[in-house]
DNA sequence: GTGTGTGAAAGTATTCACAGCC
DNA sequence: GGCTGTGAATACTTTCACACAC
């Protein structure tokens, strides 16, 4: 069987699998070559069944009464998520955060190629910070025109995320990932995912406060 | 295992409502004093019925006819969310996503207090990064004994993040907010969240590569 | 025997649609 | 007229349980 498509795999599938490789990957450097779905569950916390379905949308890559192959099933879940090619990223906010994020070298590792970081600050333009010098957002859709952009990283205040973000998707940027305290929208078919501090703050908040309203 | 929740609250509400609070306090703040709930979907990018829904677990918020009310809904919603106090946290990782939380104020005016900020290399400890001076994480037991700490903030690298939340949890610290590259694991009653960039970014790269596998 | 792959069942979450109130 | 609050309906997700392969 090939050629899945990927709009079947349920959303809820898609960041458990790269939890499953990230485990995947911290076994095989440990040496362990096999492992069954119980023992994969149990290190990733979560149940033996959910892994195998899982699985089961994308193909058969367990051998009955053994298990899986720790290598091929790292190779087969990289070609899943799309991590057997390299995808070009840049960062927008040479602040702090972006700054962190561009030094974080292990998802270079993964494949995630960084071309450069801009900011609008004059301060900080053309200071080096990990990646080349920083480029005046002024030059963001000379850049994305002359270079493929696959993945925009926002790491700005909020106040000008989400103009960023129209920017940067009109110039043909298909995807987002912002880190700014805003809920981002962008014009189809680009697509964004959100990392929200404050929400995770507001939820754990939500659950110590277990007798409250 | 045994996961006693909240209430019977959805845990896919909790982190709607504090989207929906800080967009209300947005709206708020550009002069908005009443909103229904269309208004308010259109603006977070959901369905009306959804926010009455999520509502509704909590109490009667609204006048038919009329919508809400913004002021005594952002009321609401912050006792909701465990907001209407104040929290306590540390931050342990002293790196550059430590410092970057650190000096982002924007969470200090929703109640939560950093405490301190605590790391294990000797070359930063003692130095201030924006919070007084960085302690070694040889002082955590005793810091979180004479203290109360709600929140625990994991900015260490991914190979001793496992290990320090233990640490912490044992101490006594009821939750966790994990920065870290691995799947935390906390003992029960404590609570956890994580927030993962590189499965945000795989998850990006799933749905790019939408002809692949 | 062991462990996968998968329909069916159970459990959650979202959306509909309308009664009731302003 | 408008809009909320909510049971009912739909959609989605997880878990069960067992046929089947090794």
């Amino acid at each position: 069987m090939a050629g899945n498509k990927n709009h079947s795999v349920p959303a809820a599938t898609v960041p458990r699998l790269s939890r499953y490789l990230r485990k995947l990957q911290e076994m095989q450097s440990r040496g362990t070559s096999t492992v069954s779905s119980r023992q994969l569950a149990e290190a990733v916390g979560t149940n033996p069944a959910q892994i195998r379905k899982d699985l089961s949308y994308f193909g058969e890559f367990g051998i009955r009464g053994v298990g899986y192959d720790v290598a091929s099933l790292i190779e087969e879940l990289k070609k899943c998520l799309g991590l057997d090619r390299t995808w070009n990223t840049i960062i927008i906010g040479a602040g702090k955060l972006g700054t962190a994020l561009a030094r974080y070298r292990a998802f270079q590792k993964q494949g995630f190629n960084l071309l450069g970081m801009f900011d609008s600050a004059a301060a900080v333009i053309g200071k080096s910070r990990g990646v080349g010098h920083v480029k005046s957002t002024d030059e963001l859709e000379d850049f994305i025109t002359s270079n493929r952009v696959d993945i925009a990283i926002i790491t700005t205040p909020a106040s000008v995320a989400q103009e960023l973000i129209d920017r940067v998707v009109a110039a043909g940027v298909p995807s987002v990932l912002n880190f700014a305290p805003i809920r981002a929208h962008v014009k189809e078919p680009a697509i964004v995912r959100q990392v929200d501090l404050s929400t995770e703050l507001m939820s754990l908040s939500f659950y110590l406060n277990n007798q409250g309203c």
